[in-house]
RNA sequence: GCGGGCGUGGUGGAAUGGUAGACACGCCAGACUUAAAAUCUGUUGGCCAAUAGGCCGUGGGGGUUCAAGUCCCCCCGCCCGCACCA
């Protein structure tokens, strides 16, 4: 699921070589990691005594490179598990892979190896890339989702979601090579093409397995407001994802259609607009459509609609073609008129009936169909009543209806109702709700996933497997030499009896969708050795995920698939009822940029260029090889493709894992976009250097005399950390973080205080420095293990603020007065500033606005 | 095409509708040094001005408000998702 692209080497740094009196993070690093596995810091219990926590980030898929947006995702989780473990609670923070999908399958075909072997050594390189950047994570929880034990284990809730009614087999499209004979995913649609063979693609029906998501389309709707601690965007992709609408869906009488055809059903959302109608039309795939397909013009025009790839962006995007059937259907309240009925590529089979009427007017899409084929045009909705007409700009907006007889003057809702209440009465249609929300259809025709546990048997059809014959494996024994999916033309992989007659059958050759994989992790992370999919003792006390973290490019299809199978699995009896919603907090983190470097090639086509290629001069940047200037671009998301990567390995051997961690939590809020950049780096590098030497310096020195501004600025610092803290916006923690240190390296006084409540203070984010630090300052135990610092309110009151004062909003002057001065007194004291004496210039001010604590505004 | 988001100095960014630019990078100046690196100190949105101070300024245009980066409308640009990439 979570795959992000590999990384590449980074520009060379000045930092490279480090005198030995500087903190060591190669040598301390390491050792403290050590600490911790011996000490078994990280490791999860069961313990009623304490509240417990569950941090969990996506997983990743195990592309074999550790990418720098790993190391923000994986910080970002780490420093909630570190803070809420120094806060007291029982943290509960595992990792695994998300293992089964294409890239293996792919490598298997270029390098002539085994999906499993490479997913396996992949798995094992980043389990190396991973310890080094100092995770706090529980590794005795585990799992890949190729291990036999995970994915025989999602077989079972398979065949369990399958008798609770939840997965059924129907007929859809999929994108076939011709040339390839294969199924390809919408990645590998290049164009319309086939990615490796180039060939236009084809949609194909097969018969595939579905999961009913849209049984609990309105549940997964509706419980969207009970996620408070989800961001709101989010909810409101799934929500419009979801897509719940009221409609109309009725039956339009045809003349013309053949036998079988006499009434043309379709679904409107804006029933109010029928007397708008100027044509019906239906998708390709329709079976009004297929039924004309003797007409060798109507079947070119079928099967060139079908070579747009199966996703709604190509389909949407793809010029508006229709083709005219000839047919003509009757409208519903006025019998003298006939629209005709268009074949048209952009109605999707999948939504409503895939049949509409286009009501030009009020809608973009039908405007522009028919001005194309020179349909009419009429108005039904007016702004303000009165006669109205449109051009190339269809009318969206509320207004009242005309040109519709007995709608004449109504709203769109009352038209809506008054249509719905008429067609019903005339028993042609009736009112529906319809989501946009399809069925999941899980069934991928490739190997390297997880085996649908079905046998496919003469006598008795689709036959489940028995539990007791779980897990159905993998064989290990396929090539990749051609196409296709190797479990099809395995020689005898296939056999089976038949769990039902005992006669030989065969197995299904279809493996799921790996989404199904990363449905429902989070629950077997809780118990990942049990015998069944769950153990639900674990699973009452681990479950719900407290604080979920992962890509916002996961609002949508993953957060609600995971939502759906909480659901199938309470169902079917392996979570309990509280966990229907999975995540009790969502957080999703941007992604991490760089600007891009390009030279053009002799045909003026861009050449991109990687970071450790360019070296800068006065002038810009230039390639090191040859000299050439390089064109700098925007900073933008880290690809292969633009070869703007830096690999985070090769900035932790050099700087060390803390420094890496700093840097991408510091200067970018969390959720967006941050930029990596070298110098950005360093000066993280640097300031953790000053850390350390401060530290040194004030274990080292006997100082005694309170400085009563360090107390207060301590306190002031434990407040404002914890909130960024709490609140994901670890930046604004880390500028108090530095103004701290500031304060520290600035004090006359005693220091050793401060310093112990920095090192804790920054435990979550550098933990080796902050160790390192706690034990030369004389802290008891591991800094991993003490608790977080407690701010004292009383320290935290100031006397005397200063309120800015504003004079017609603009900020002239401020004043200081005590925290809790009444307003008269504010009032006066602002009114008899020089500034505010020179402006008035003797008049009375309009107005006077005075907001307690914060500012004061005079109206002249 | 549809859905969602973002846009603030030279740069990353800060700012419950209430002092725009916290903190950091970079640049400049200074200290230390034979010198450099490292380190430390200071300045740093633009324009005008000796200073005081003034004017302008949060992608563009309009609006609401005593007060708008923040709320509303329109436009521009970029990013994410679109059901078989993970």
């Amino acid at each position: 699921m979570f795959r992000l692209k590999s990384a590449d080497k980074p520009r060379q740094s000045a930092m490279r070589s480090q005198p030995v009196t500087r903190y060591n993070a190669q040598v301390t690093e390491p050792k403290w990691q050590e600490k911790w596995r011996d000490a078994q810091v990280f490791k999860a219990r069961r313990d009623e005594s304490r509240p417990k926590y569950y941090v969990l980030e996506m997983f990743p898929y195990p592309s074999g490179k550790l990418h720098i947006g790993h190391v923000r995702n994986y910080t970002m989780g780490d420093l909630v598990a570190r803070y809420k473990a120094a806060k007291g609670f029982n943290v509960f923070h595992p990792m695994g892979w998300d293992a089964f999908g294409m890239p293996a399958e792919n490598a298997a075909m270029k390098h002539n190896t085994h999906p499993g072997t490479w997913t396996y050594k992949n798995i094992e390189e980043m389990k190396g890339q991973f310890a080094a950047l100092g995770l706090s994570l529980d590794w005795s929880h585990e799992f890949a989702t190729c291990d036999p034990a995970y994915y025989g284990q999602q077989q079972a809730l398979f065949l369990d979601m399958l008798e609770a009614g939840l997965a059924y087999r129907k007929n859809a499209s999929v994108n076939w090579d011709p040339v390839d004979m294969t199924v390809l995913a919408n990645e590998q649609v290049i164009d319309g093409k086939g990615w490796r063979s180039g060939a236009p693609v084809e949609r194909k029906e097969l018969t595939q397995w579905f999961f009913r998501i849209s049984d609990y389309a309105d549940e997964l709707l509706a419980a969207l407001d009970g996620l408070e601690n989800w961001p709101d965007k989010v909810k409101l992709m799934q929500a419009n994802w979801i897509g719940k609408s009221r409609g109309l869906q009725f039956r339009f009488a045809t003349r013309g259609a053949p036998e079988g055809f006499e009434a043309l059903e379709v679904y409107t959302t804006r029933p109010d607009t029928l007397f708008g109608a100027s044509f019906a039309a239906v998708s390709a795939d329709h079976p009004l459509a297929k039924a004309l397909e003797s007409d060798p013009a109507l079947a070119a025009f079928t099967a060139e609609c079908r070579r747009t790839g199966t996703s709604a962006e190509a389909l949407e995007k793809a010029e508006k073609l229709g083709f005219d059937t000839g047919i003509k259907v009757v409208h519903p309240f006025d019998s003298t008129k006939e629209l005709p009925v268009y074949i048209a590529n952009f109605i999707l089979m999948d939504y409503g009936t895939g049949a509409i009427f286009g009501c030009p007017a009020h809608d973009q899409r039908d405007l522009d169909f028919a001005r194309k084929y020179g349909l009419e045009v009429t108005a039904v909705v007016s702004p303000d009543g009165k006669d109205f007409s449109v051009e190339n700009e269809a009318f969206t907006d509320a207004g009242t209806l005309i040109n519709s007889e007995f709608l004449n003057g109504m709203d769109i809702e009352s038209a809506k109702a008054e249509v719905i209440r008429r067609i019903e009465a005339a028993g042609t249609g009736e009112g529906k709700t319809v989501f946009r929300l399809r069925d999941w259809g899980i069934s991928r025709q490739r190997y390297w996933g997880c085996p649908i546990p079905v046998v496919h048997c003469e006598a008795c059809g689709v036959v489940p497997e028995k539990k007791e014959n779980l897990p159905i494996t993998l064989p290990e024994d396929v090539s990749f030499d051609s196409p296709g999916n190797p479990l099809d033309r395995h020689p005898t992989w296939r056999n089976c009896t038949c769990p039902n007659c005992g006669a030989k059958a065969l197995r299904e050759t279809d493996t799921m969708d790996t989404f199904v994989d990363s449905s429902w992790y989070y629950a077997r992370f809780t118990a990942p050795e049990a015998d069944t999919p769950t153990h639900m003792a674990d699973a009452d006390y681990w479950m719900n995920v407290d604080q979920y973290i992962g890509g916002v490019e996961h609002a949508i299809l993953h957060l609600l698939y995971a939502r759906f199978f909480a659901r199938a699995m309470v169902k079917t009896g392996h979570l309990p009822e509280k966990c229907r919603e999975p995540f009790n907090a969502l957080f999703n983190q941007g992604m991490v940029c760089h600007e891009t470097y390009s030279t053009k090639d002799d045909k003026g086509r861009d050449v991109w260029h990687s970071p450790d290629e360019i070296v800068a001069d006065g002038a810009g940047y230039k390639l090191r090889e040859t000299g050439e200037r390089v064109t700098v671009g925007p900073s933008v998301k880290m690809s292969k493709s633009k070869l703007n990567v830096i690999d985070p390995i090769e900035q932790i051997e050099q700087f060390g894992a803390d420094t890496s961690r700093w840097f991408v939590l510091s200067d970018s809020p969390p959720e967006r976009d941050v930029e990596w950049t070298t110098s950005g780096a360093e000066a993280a590098w640097k300031h953790l250097q000053r850390v350390w030497r401060l530290a040194v310096e004030v274990a080292g020195e006997e100082r005694s005399g309170e400085d009563v501004a360090l107390t207060k600025a301590m306190h002031r610092t434990i407040a404002d950390v914890t909130e960024g803290y709490e609140g994901f916006a670890f930046n604004k923690s880390i500028a108090k973080l530095y103004e701290f240190t500031a304060a520290i390296a600035k004090s006359k006084g005693e220091r050793k205080t401060a310093m112990r409540t920095l090192a804790l203070l920054m435990q979550p984010i550098t933990p080796h420095l902050a160790e390192e630090c706690w034990e030369r300052l004389g802290g008891a135990g591991l800094a991993a293990q003490a608790p977080f610092p407690e701010a004292d309110p009383a320290m935290l009151v100031e006397e005397t603020i200063t309120l800015p004062i504003q004079i017609n909003g603009k900020r002239r002057a401020e004043i200081s007065v005590s925290k809790d001065a009444p307003r008269e007194e504010v009032e006066k004291l602002a009114l008899s500033h020089d500034a505010v004496i020179r402006v008035l210039d003797g008049r009375t001010p309009k107005k006077l606005i005075v907001v307690p604590g914060r500012i004061v505004n005079v109206v002249v």
